[in-house]
DNA sequence: ATAGTGTAGTTGTCTATACAACTTCTACAA
DNA sequence: TTGTAGAAGTTGTATAGACAACTACACTAT
C-alpha cells in the first residue's frame, strides 16, 4: 500500500472507477473480486469490500452474493434533485425574500382532498395561498391543503416570518413525499396573483407530504416559467 | 446478538431512524455516540459505525469527527429523479414507442454551441431532430447535438431501432450530466412537430452529457405539458 | 440423459483491536 | 484575564480472522 493522501479504500474506489469511466470495464463485465483486489492492492479485505460496497451503493456495480460483481446496466441516470424551502434559496442567492398572504382558512374537504389527505369528506381542512416573492418580484405561489390533525395551530402562524414549509418540518417530521413536476398554464386567478400573463407557461410543482401514519399536507407550487429553472448535476 | 432476522447494523439503523421520524428525537438534537449505541445494543463499534455512517450517507444524520452525531437539518427533501431512455420509459408503459426522423446533419458549431459541447467555433458538429410517438401521438421532440469526437459515426445510426441515448451510452461511458427542467412554449416548428398549440405549456429539459474529457451531447427534450408528468417519491 | 451431491469461489455480516485525527472542556500558568 | 497545555471523548480508517449464505460448476449415481 502507497503512502498516498487519500484513505485506501477511496483509492481502489478511485480505481475502478476509472476503468468504468475510461470504457476498460464496460456495463456487464465482471468487475475482480474481493479477493483480487485485496491482492493487487495490499489492503485487507475489509478494505476492499467497503470500496466496492459502496460503489454499488451509488449504483455504478451490481454484486450479487456467491456470484460476483459487475458493472451496472446503467441506462438510468439517476440523479438528485432538490426541492429546498423557498426562504432558504432565495436567502441564499443573496436575495430578499417576502411574501403576500392571500387566503389562511379553513375549507371543508372535497373528494380529492379525501384522496389527497385522507380525511373524512366535509372534515375540515386548512388552506393557505401565499405568493412568495424574490426581491418584490412573485416567483412562487404556494396554495396549500393542511391536515388539521397534524398542525392543529396552522392558522395562528405569522407566515410573515415564517414560510408553512419551516413550520411543517418543526410540527411533523416527515417520512416520506411524493411529487410531481409539470408544465401547465396558470388559472387566471394564479396569473393575476403572479403578476404574469394567461397564457405564459409555469412549472408546477405538486408535493404531498407524509408523516407517520398521516398525510401532513398537499402543496400545489406554481413558478413563472420564464423567472425559474430546476437545475441538477449528476457525477461518475 | 438476537435471535432477529434482520443484519445487527439494520437493528441498529431502525432504531435510529424511528427516533427521528417519531420526533424524539428532533433536528439538530444529538444522537449518542458509537460506544453508548454499542453498550445499547450489545455489538461491536464496527456495527454501530456502519450503521451510523450508512445513516448520514442517507443524509438523516450529519457527522463531525471529535465532536459527534446530530440529527441533520433536513429543510431540504433530495430525491431521486430518474431520467430516462425514452423507448425503454413507453415499452414499460406497455405502449409502442415509435419516431419520425425529421433532421440529421452536419451543422457548423455557432458561439453557443462552442460553449455548451468545448468545440472551436466552425468546427463541424452532428445535429439530429427526432420526434418520439408513444402509440402514435407525439410525446417528445429531442433536439440533440453530438461531438463528433466522441461519436464519430453518429450519423449513419438507424434511429429507428436505436434511440441517440441508447448509441450515445454505449458509444461513449458517461462520467457526468447536467441538467435544468423549465416550463416553457414551443417554437412555432416544435409546436407543428408535436401537433400541439402554439401556445401550450411544454416541459423542457435540457441534458448535457461528458464523457471523459469531452462533452459527448447536449439535448434539448421538449415534452407537451399536457401529456408528461414527471413523477418521484421519497421516503426515510 | 437426468437428477442429485459436493466443492470451490464469492459476497454478507460481525468481532475485537488499534491507531489517527479532531473537538471540547478543564486545569494551570502567565 | 488570557492563553496554553493536556486529557477525555468522538469519529475515521484499517487489520486479521471468522462464519454464514449463496452461486456456479464439476462430478457421481441413477
Amino acid at each position: 500500500m502507497s503512502t498516498s493522501l487519500l484513505p485506501a479504500y477511496e483509492q481502489v474506489k478511485t480505481f475502478v472507477k476509472a476503468q468504468i469511466t475510461s470504457g476498460v470495464w464496460q456495463a456487464g463485465d465482471t468487475v475482480p473480486s474481493e479477493s483480487a483486489l485485496q491482492h493487487q492492492f495490499g489492503v485487507s479485505r475489509m478494505t476492499v469490500n467497503r470500496a466496492v460496497k459502496e460503489l454499488a451503493a451509488e449504483g455504478l456495480v451490481t454484486r450479487v452474493r456467491g456470484s460476483g460483481t459487475v458493472v451496472a446496466q446503467w441506462h438510468r441516470i439517476s440523479s438528485m434533485l432538490a426541492v429546498r424551502d423557498i426562504h432558504e434559496e432565495v436567502i441564499e442567492r443573496g436575495h430578499t425574500h417576502s411574501c403576500r398572504i392571500l387566503r389562511l382558512e379553513v375549507v371543508v374537504a372535497d373528494t380529492a382532498l379525501v384522496q389527497a389527505l385522507g380525511v373524512p369528506l366535509g372534515a375540515p381542512v386548512f388552506h393557505s395561498r401565499i405568493v412568495h416573492l424574490e426581491d418584490d418580484v412573485p416567483i412562487q405561489l404556494e396554495d396549500r391543503h393542511v391536515n388539521p390533525a397534524v398542525a392543529p395551530d396552522y392558522l395562528t402562524v405569522d407566515f410573515q416570518t415564517t414560510t408553512p414549509t419551516q413550520y411543517l418540518f418543526a410540527c411533523a417530521p416527515l417520512t416520506e413525499a411524493r411529487y410531481s413536476i409539470e408544465a401547465a398554464q396558470a388559472s387566471a386567478a394564479e396569473a393575476r396573483s403572479l403578476g404574469i400573463g394567461r397564457t405564459e407557461p409555469c412549472l408546477v410543482i405538486t408535493r404531498c407530504t407524509v408523516s407517520g401514519a398521516h398525510v401532513a399536507s398537499q402543496a400545489r407550487l406554481v413558478y413563472p416559467g420564464m423567472r425559474y429553472t430546476l437545475r441538477g448535476n449528476f457525477q461518475l
